[in-house]
DNA sequence: ATATTAATTAACTAGGTAATTAATATACGG
DNA sequence: CCGTATATTAATTACCTAGTTAATTAATAT
């Protein structure tokens, strides 16, 4: 919470100063166009692309409504309270994502290596359809305390992480998958090679070396190492396998 | 309190029945013991500690003070404003500690398998002997803006950062690392199969199949992926069903 | 006309927050 | 054994902030 803020806008006077020549909103019903419900779903865009920015910790409802160009009471007509925003946008937004996911790993339980590839895949793409969602999930990763993990496995459970843990383990047993790996930990990798960059590659707009990293470097990155690791792919010899893009 | 008359009673009484039974610690200084330095020395401590557990703009002076088990005087007697605190901790913990990273990739320039693994060892005997170091820099990562990336680079510079980027184009165009690899995110995927999971893990104290996992694991579990990927690794005198990859 | 809905303004509540002070207790050099 | 330097707390100052509610206004539907 930043509370240092040197310089003071006086007292407790009338707010007045109205900026935005353009449209002051004056009260009342507005009329026409946005419905009901599409104010409802900007209100929650504007929630998600803060959150992803600066945290939902950090987000107050003021800010979500500035954003949308509303007033906070706004929040409060649509979600009554901070919370029950919250539990909207798990139900609405995030269970279906993380649904997709998990569907991938179902879909795919007798072959590892498609598996794995596919879940790049899929991740790369939510991230492009849904911006917000690789650095809120990367900051639920790292703590957020219980603001939406324990909220997510509130709702949701964890049967599907332990079914894909126990198909990791068999593919390790039919040696299908290195057994050097540790099964906890290779959905953490996948994380790790795609949300992590995805979220980092935000913060990298003014970094010359790194400006030209998208989504397509970022899975071709991430293949690679998880298909052959970090050594070169034809050891001196001369067959040439086929490469797949 | 927004009250905005100060009805002053002004007697300096003391605030009576503090709780603790234990010792409230009256003013003066102290007998024996605690020198300044060691003080000085605990307070940095508890800010690290909750820097990693709350992040840097959620943990207030206050906070900190409390944690050492002192008042919030302490910390501007020692540190004199909450940006100078951060100051001394950049110097005093940070760099150490990020220069020692950046030695080994130096050390080992002509070796990308030995300064890839010897990299991932170096990450885990950080986390080991300084449990706010993941947690910290895996925050700064995803955003936290400004307040400790940017303020590193004043002091540090990133000279170390192109010479290593440049390394890496070396050995790829030397044929001892993936061509597949892309060179600005080679650093990024060792953060996002150590640093990672080593954050997460601190949040796993009470998940079943995942209490288990320290640095051991992470180490040779990162260590199997970066080496060969995801696939088995042919073991010597038996041949199995072929991988075609 | 009336009721309902969508939205705004303005204020209130309750709690931080960093910084600084005055008082106080001990340690230490002379 | 005394004065001064050091270390520490209690208390205060002077703010800022967030979430929430109440009253109100205007457009629309009945």
């Amino acid at each position: 919470m930043a509370a240092r803020n040197p310089d003071k806008p006086a007292a407790r006077e009338p707010k007045a100063a109205k900026k935005r020549g353009a449209v002051p909103r004056r009260p009342g019903r507005p009329t026409g166009g946005a419905s009901a419900v599409d104010q409802r779903n900007r209100l929650i865009d504007s929630a998600l692309a803060l959150f992803a920015q600066q945290g939902i910790a950090d987000t107050t409802l003021a800010a979500i409504a500035k954003a949308a160009g509303v007033t906070p009471a706004m929040l409060h007509y649509y979600f009554k309270t901070r919370e029950q925003l919250l539990d909207v946008l798990i139900d609405e937004r995030f269970l279906p994502v993380r649904k997709s996911i998990e569907e991938v790993f179902e879909a795919n339980a007798d072959d590892p290596a498609a598996a794995i590839s596919l879940l790049v895949q899929r991740f790369m793409s939510i991230a492009e359809e849904y911006p917000w969602f690789a650095s809120i999930w990367m900051r639920g990763v790292l703590s957020e305390g219980s603001l939406l993990k324990d909220r997510i496995r509130e709702r949701f459970g964890d049967a599907h992480q332990k079914s894909a843990f126990q198909c990791i383990v068999r593919w390790q047993a039919e040696g299908r998958l290195s057994a050097d790996l540790e099964p906890a930990l290779v959905f953490m990798s996948l994380l790790g090679l795609t949300m992590l960059p995805l979220t980092a590659v935000k913060m990298w707009r003014d970094d010359p070396l790194r400006r030209e990293l998208g989504a397509k470097e970022i899975a071709r990155h991430a293949l690679a190492l998880l298909m052959h690791g970090v050594g070169p792919q034809l050891p001196a010899g001369k067959k040439l396998k086929k490469q797949v893009s």
